[in-house]
DNA sequence: TGTATGTGCTTTAACGATCAAGCAAATAGT
DNA sequence: ACTATTTGCTTGATCGTTAAAGCACATACA
């Protein structure tokens, strides 16, 4: 088979021939380059429009050394973190933020990777991308601190404070979670709480954990129990079972995620218990799940999205050489309000969002 | 500033410089070439090791005129299917199947296009991606067609009847509605039905709708009303607002989507309608809504993550010129049953799927 | 009149990887 | 011993793009 179905794609060359001048000028036709005739540029649009030719992008990478596109690196198992809608609204805003400046988007996963360089060393070493937005690491991610001491354009979605030198875009989990418990505390006068917490290996779980210890410090009257969880939906049902069978007594328990308290609902319920009117109770992050559930979980409102975006737009501030003033930024929280808390008699009918 | 901290990047040279070869035996070596002595290879391998050697992607796709990625294209504004955590599954099986063939995932929307090409055409013609899997696009998208009949590695997830040579996996959206219609009407014996489409610009709003039909004819003592939706969460609820308004009668209501059969639902609920006890419903999707809300909705599993992972697979044959037997395929599908139909009496416990 | 300054293109070179062809040196064949 | 073959590398070309330098000719300025 010569005759191959493979069709050649349209080069510079080809638009160079059609009108009649060589390639280097009709680059720089496209490129509007003032040493161009306006006659030869008009010829040189209208052929190249007419043969539909669009750049190679790989031939314009090796020229440029810029590949034009950021990747978003997930460092846990695909499973796990796709499964979490968080990651649908990171990539919602790092398109927005890339699509605005006409960079792709590539995907990455640390699935099984063969050799020692890990997934991002190797996206951004090939070239691949231009720089990383990484999200959701662990903080005994190691490869995480090499990366960040490489050089390479990167911008962590997250708080790491034990990497003093990367450029991080998160919100003040210790304040959101202090802030959401004293709702609880305050507002609704639960005395006796249940707190379950997130991963301790990742600064959002130990945080979160110190807002709420933060808003218990030196308030009297109120008893607290801590038990540990992993962000997981079973987590939280399984805290809850664990609690009840002890015999446990509490009016309120504050989750460190949706997921947890969604599955501690189900327990809560499993058990007879009626939420809020037996226990009231608040999530963390408000990504979707809360919205859903009936009662809706008052939950603190993690603006994923933005969060993203902004990490994106400083990440292409890098690239490109531009001073950012702040290296991390925080951006301010919201408390979602609904019915799991108690603040509304009547479910799922309209939820409020104070700021 | 001469002294750039742009630091440059290791090269074959810089490999071949190293060890004593041109850069040519070292791309050999590293092949693992015949050509190539076991001793060369050995001090190449050790030095590429030393030196953190990486191949970058663009002189590699520069010259094997392949990018090694694949695009997944989404027609629709970003807003409304990023929304959809139908696309985090589809990003999940796209994912797993190109990184078990060391292939990248590029992310592209067809947001605001500036000249005539369409995202999909951009994206392969400038050989950004090899190929693409395109989901979600509508009947009216003409541009999909010419893509289509351009040639170009393409595979679609969903049916396409009104494109007979274009590659697809799906799912048989008639049967499956029939099913899950029948389900109500045999199981529960409902008699009086409401259905609510999809959108009917969609495949799938149509085949869903003729599924039902389907399901309806020839049933002697079953009478159906239709009412159009877009599977938004409020079309659902004001499809069941309008029939309640205009009191009509009906034990059950077939959604089109969860989506839909949350927000109507809800429009139940505010009435003071119990679901299932005085009005039984099923959705279609199981997306991941469905098991969260309460009651849990009876609804069409679509196993979203595995027609992606398929559609890549087969695409990744197009790419490689391996001959596909059934250019069309249509996954099976199965029915989780919740409680939202009736089946189920303690909601939220544990949810079986029967197939 | 002789030297700058434009103008509008072409030529050249480079980015990094890879494959075909080439070319010495070592080994094998008769 | 003298020609094949093999071994193990190098040379050179190529992929598509772009920046810099070059080049012939026209015009401007002193």
């Amino acid at each position: 088979m010569r005759s191959s179905s493979r069709k050649a794609s349209v080069t510079l060359k080809d638009v160079a021939a059609r009108v009649g001048v060589t390639s280097a000028s009709v680059s720089m036709a496209l490129a509007d380059s003032p040493r161009i005739s306006e006659k030869t540029k008009e010829a040189v649009r209208a052929a190249a429009l007419e043969l539909g030719y669009v750049p190679s992008s790989a031939g314009r990478a090796l020229r440029n050394q810029r590949s034009e596109a950021v990747a978003v690196i997930v460092p846990n198992t695909s499973q796990h973190v796709f499964g979490h809608s968080y990651f649908m609204h990171v990539l919602t805003g790092v398109s927005a933020a890339a699509n605005a400046r006409d960079m792709q988007v590539v995907l990455s996963t640390t699935a099984e990777e063969a050799g020692d360089v890990a997934a991002y060393e190797r996206v951004v070493r090939s070239r691949s991308a231009d720089g990383a937005i990484v999200t959701s690491a662990a903080v005994t991610d190691t490869s995480l601190e090499a990366l960040v001491a490489s050089g390479l354009p990167v911008v962590l979605i997250g708080n790491f404070p034990y990497l003093p030198s990367a450029i991080t875009v998160g919100i003040d989990d210790v304040d959101a979670s202090r802030q959401i418990t004293e709702h609880l505390l305050v507002v609704h006068g639960v005395k006796r709480v249940l707190y379950v917490t997130g991963p301790l290996d990742h600064q959002t779980g130990i945080d979160r954990r110190i807002g709420f210890e933060d808003a218990i410090k030196g308030r009297s009257g109120v008893t607290a129990q801590v038990i540990e969880g992993d962000f997981s939906e079973d987590a939280g049902r399984r805290a809850v079972e664990t609690m009840l069978n002890a015999d446990a007594h509490f009016e309120g328990i504050i989750f460190a995620n949706d997921d947890m308290a969604f599955g501690g609902m189900q327990a809560l319920r499993s058990a007879g218990l009626r939420v809020p009117e037996d226990v009231a109770l608040v999530g963390f992050d408000d990504f979707g799940l809360a919205r859903l559930t009936n009662p809706g979980i008052t939950t603190v409102h993690v603006p994923a999205e933005d969060l993203a975006r902004l990490a994106t737009e400083q990440l292409l501030r890098i690239i490109d050489n531009v001073p950012l003033e702040p290296a991390r930024q925080q951006l301010p929280v919201s408390i979602t309000v609904r019915e799991s808390c108690g603040c509304t008699s009547h479910p799922n009918t309209t939820n409020s969002a104070i700021t």
